[in-house]
DNA sequence: CGTACCTATGCAACTGGTTGCACTGCACCC
DNA sequence: GGGTGCAGTGCAACCAGTTGCATAGGTACG
């Protein structure tokens, strides 16, 4: 249930809508846990039943309304809550794995294309994420408190990135000195 | 739709009932794709109304009979099929990436010794992938074709440990120099 | 002798997340 | 004038995966 909680997360630094909140998950908590607009609304209304949070409905000239939400006392107690509760490792789980592992059975040129492909998805991936580094974390050996939490996580998304993009090299390589075109 | 594809990987180089892939999968493919036996005796029986796999029921004394399933033609031409089929480059999840960036509306030492402790479970992941690398693989540059898929794919598995026990590291020591005990 | 764990399969209920679609209105570009 | 895209919320249906439980005989340990 960690959705909930990066909601939390999210909305006590600022309080914003559903569609707000889409928008910053695809940066900075996104690159540890994404979520498509359908699933923060209906959380975030979950999160109201629950009492975590309140909105106000704010009216917009030339947009539609929005509903923004804010944190409530309730919503601050079940963060504290959370984040001292021990969670489960995740394990790894990517479906081109499974594929490099059956690829003798199928096409094996065809899978190698694959991870070329997403070993240039990933870099990409990574440069966005090293250019975000760069231009809003240019000293980080100065950062302490909420920012440095920030720049560690992105570190997270750096390295994640970088480890698959060196993984897919490893295995274009090896396939291609055995002879796969 | 990975789960149908891992198991029809699995039975084509070997037979097996639920439960023989569910340990088979613990190791191997598991690095990639985890699940459960009941995940998997539920997509058994899908793929079967599918048409991709048929079973028989061994009886065994001692024990309770067992279903072996087998690979049909269909299945076959399925698994080449979605192996030819490009895939969703996956993202991250792990929720420790979320707590960390929550760290200080919280109680910031918990979440440290959260990330030790998860520094710990993906180190001992990462020991015993190595261990099976070194006893099952020991030349892996003489490897081709499935060997050399399977060590690839346990190679991806080793990197992934290694680069989430080394952001830890980064974490923990981030965490500690800014004063967290 | 009881407890606990292994082999083996399965149902039922639930949770979490995705996909496709609908509606409104403005801004921008060709 | 038409297409695209953004801002904004939402429903409904679906798919994937988890959790708890049940059953049943076997082995191993103290």
């Amino acid at each position: 249930m960690a959705l909930e909680h990066a909601l939390l997360v999210s909305l006590t630094e600022r309080e914003g809508s559903g569609y707000e909140l889409a928008r910053r998950f695809d940066r900075s908590i996104g690159y540890f846990w994404a979520a498509t607009h359908q699933q923060i609304y209906r959380v975030l209304r979950r999160m109201e039943e629950s009492g975590w949070v309140t909105h106000t409905e704010v009216a917009q000239d030339g947009r539609p309304d929005k509903k923004v939400y804010r944190v409530s006392k309730a919503g601050r107690v079940e963060l504290t809550r959370w984040l001292a509760e021990p969670i489960e490792p995740t394990t790894l789980r990517d479906e081109l794995g499974v594929k490099l592992r059956g690829a003798s059975l199928g096409d094996t040129a065809a899978v190698l294309r694959e991870v070329e492909r997403h070993r240039a998805e990933h870099a990409t991936r990574l440069e966005v994420y090293r250019r975000i580094a760069r231009r809003d974390f240019p000293k980080p050996a100065k950062l302490n408190g909420r920012e440095l939490h920030q720049y560690l996580v992105l570190r997270g998304g750096i390295r994640a990135e970088k480890s698959f993009v060196d993984w897919c090299d490893e295995v274009v390589q090896a396939l291609r000195s055995e002879g796969v075109r």
